[in-house]
DNA sequence: TTTTTACTACCTGAAATCAGGTAATTTTAA
DNA sequence: TTAAAATTACCTGATTTCAGGTAGTAAAAA
């Protein structure tokens, strides 16, 4: 085993971490480099790849964890990445795992449990807390199949949608034709397979993506 | 000032229990007495009496943290009890209030704002992290131009636009005509004021209705 | 008992969304 | 340096929602 290894952690409540460093404090290897409020400013991390293990909030305010998961283990595909997150919503545990999640933890699991994980993780086994592998054990393979992936433009006009905004108002908020919103509109429902935008912000929430 | 607070946290997730120990065990003032991961196990903890401040998660499993504020409240008025939880619901947050909370923290406040909230929750000063001093504040305009309430009828209809249902699919599923279903969405959307259904269950949601 | 409200239902017309297609330009990735 | 993906934009037409009105019946409140 490694004489030490680094960690960063990600989230936006700023009392999760403090409850981490006090858990991760327990294991004197470890060394917590840095933490963050907001998944953007890593980029902006310059020790970033000297980082071993990377404790990574699902649902950030500005970033989602999914594609930040996958991006990091394009970068460093060594990288041991756990996902944390209060609820337990299968797709989002199962998009974890295919962007190389090495692990997964609630925030309602045990102590004991969330030291088991990191232990597991850092002898590179997979680190699922309980109700995690209960999650897990129900899939099927169907699951794992395409949740489509967001771009920036509808990122930023979904999150228009969000607040009841109509195809006019975003066309005047984003300087863009009302035509060109249209399209975005459909290519959303097309891409997610429903009928309206209700249904659409529904499926959005439910699998966390914007 | 007071010698020595006693406290204790109330939360089904432990890693924030632990990052509250962590903030907490910088004043020195403060003794933590115990904590807890479900609500119903607080009434068999018999030190209740001597406790000065308790920490309580709104969302819990077993039990919520607006009826046990409630009780709290009554069996020990002198109690101060601060709300903790990770989204802003304005209507939980004015409940909370309306049971006696004497503070109200979010999850995403910063360590600054919790400990400027403890301090102020020591001296008898209401407690709010900034986030949820603006919803009261919108909450107090909001007061101003009542609230509409809802019909049974419209609840069940608000249930399925939620879902997503368009207007067809709502009058087959409750056997009602289609032109009754636009009524009702129709008296929705003047009741509240809103020009379309997103808006409308935005509202909703906000304000807790349904 | 009268009045109000809730619920049902229809008509009309305007406005917005939804659905199909095409297509040029820019950006990103292979 | 291609190829693919993203962004922008337009056209047409069907469908749905939104907005105004009216109106009968049943239930609840004054």
């Amino acid at each position: 085993m490694r004489v030490n290894y680094n960690v960063i952690i990600i989230d936006d409540h700023p009392i999760v971490i403090e409850g981490l460093k006090r858990l991760l404090a327990e294991i004197d290897f470890l060394t917590i480099k840095a933490t963050f409020n907001k998944g953007n400013s890593l980029f902006g991390y310059s020790e970033l790849s000297k980082i071993d293990i990377v404790f990574l909030d699902v649902f950030l305010s500005d970033n989602n964890g999914i594609d930040l998961c996958l991006k990091l283990k394009k970068l460093y595909p060594k990288m041991i990445v756990l996902g944390i997150s209060s609820q337990s919503e299968r797709s989002i545990v199962m998009q974890m795992i295919k962007n190389g999640a090495n692990g997964y933890l609630l925030k309602s699991a045990s102590l004991i449990e969330f030291k088991d994980c990191i232990k597991n993780a850092l002898e590179g086994k997979p680190a699922f807390c309980n109700e995690v592998k209960e999650i897990i054990r129900k899939i099927s393979i169907d699951d794992l199949q395409a949740i489509p992936r967001l771009t920036l433009r509808e990122k930023e006009i979904l999150n228009l949608l969000k607040e009841g905004k109509s195809t006019q108002e975003i066309s005047d908020e984003l300087y863009l034709s009302y035509l060109t919103i249209q399209t975005h509109r459909r290519n959303l429902l097309n891409k997610f397979q429903v009928k309206n935008v209700v249904e659409l912000l529904n499926f959005i929430k439910e699998n966390g993506l914007l």
